[in-house]
DNA sequence: TGTGCACCCTCCCATCATGGGAGGGTCAAG
DNA sequence: CTTGACCCTCCCATGATGGGAGGGTGCACA
């Protein structure tokens, strides 16, 4: 397989493919005469693992550990498992976040008019001479 | 004010406050003939509203548009409520994407050990013969 | 056999928001 | 007048990704 067959069988482009070799999260491919890079099915498996890796919102830096504990039979799936949480956990904070923004924004928006007229909360609330934007929280209950 | 207190006053990084002006997001800070830069109430106050609209996850160039309506006072709220609400959804789309990757990943450590043996659905997962990584949808009812 | 097109190679640059650091000037307190 | 905290500019790095130039490879078809 060359490196477009191998970017459609894994789902990672061209560009990355070659990035990921040069940083070395995967061994460099074997090359043909001409320089092509090769990629066996065993490879492609690799990639793959990395693609989906990258799909559960791992850094690549955590893939290569992750990597690492999936090619060493001898791993305690205790790390695997904790290296799994405390990405759990970096992703649930940056859904709280999130939360909070999103939260925020509606409730402003929702007291928006959106029409002609030039007041609005949304920009009352960025602009306020206080020290921190009006966050959703009750509606001061 | 010189930047050190505009920093302290708008929680923005000398950095960060250096970089606005470079970009453009805000306009140059006047300078004292020891080429300090002057931060005046009004040019605080602006970088406040940058900072809480970056609080609120907003890219500097929505930044930048936000800052023109708020800026201008013939502006019509719907587009503040436009630019807000398009954020909103992108919000939300990226927390659609923590919510399946937090929900797999969850899944796959509560079936996982965590003990010495080297079996791990997590790296199983990833590993998988076939083309997607196991969902954390239902467990096949 | 030639030609053309799709593909590959490397190298460099850009993104976005942020920080680090070098090398050097300014200012105020002691 | 020294010291230390602060400021200046300029360059570099990050992380993951893409774009593009300039040039080589390989296959299919005339």
């Amino acid at each position: 397989m060359i490196i477009g067959e191998a970017s459609k069988a894994t789902g990672i482009s061209v560009k990355m493919l070659r990035y990921y070799e040069e940083i070395g999260l995967v061994r460099p491919a074997l090359r043909a005469y001409s320089g092509y890079r090769i990629y066996s099915d065993k490879s492609i498996a690799t990639l793959r693992f990395v693609r989906r890796a990258r799909d559960l919102g791992f850094q690549v830096k955590q893939i290569a550990s992750l990597l690492d504990l999936w090619q060493n039979g001898s791993r305690a799936s205790a790390d695997v498992k904790s290296l799994a949480t405390t990405h759990v956990q970096e992703l649930e904070q940056r859904r709280r976040e999130l939360d909070e923004m999103i939260a925020t924004l509606e409730h402003l928006a929702h007291h928006c008019h959106g029409d002609q007229r030039p007041d609005c909360p949304i920009l009352q609330s960025l602009g306020a001479e206080d020290s921190a934007p009006q966050k959703a929280t009750r509606p001061r209950g």
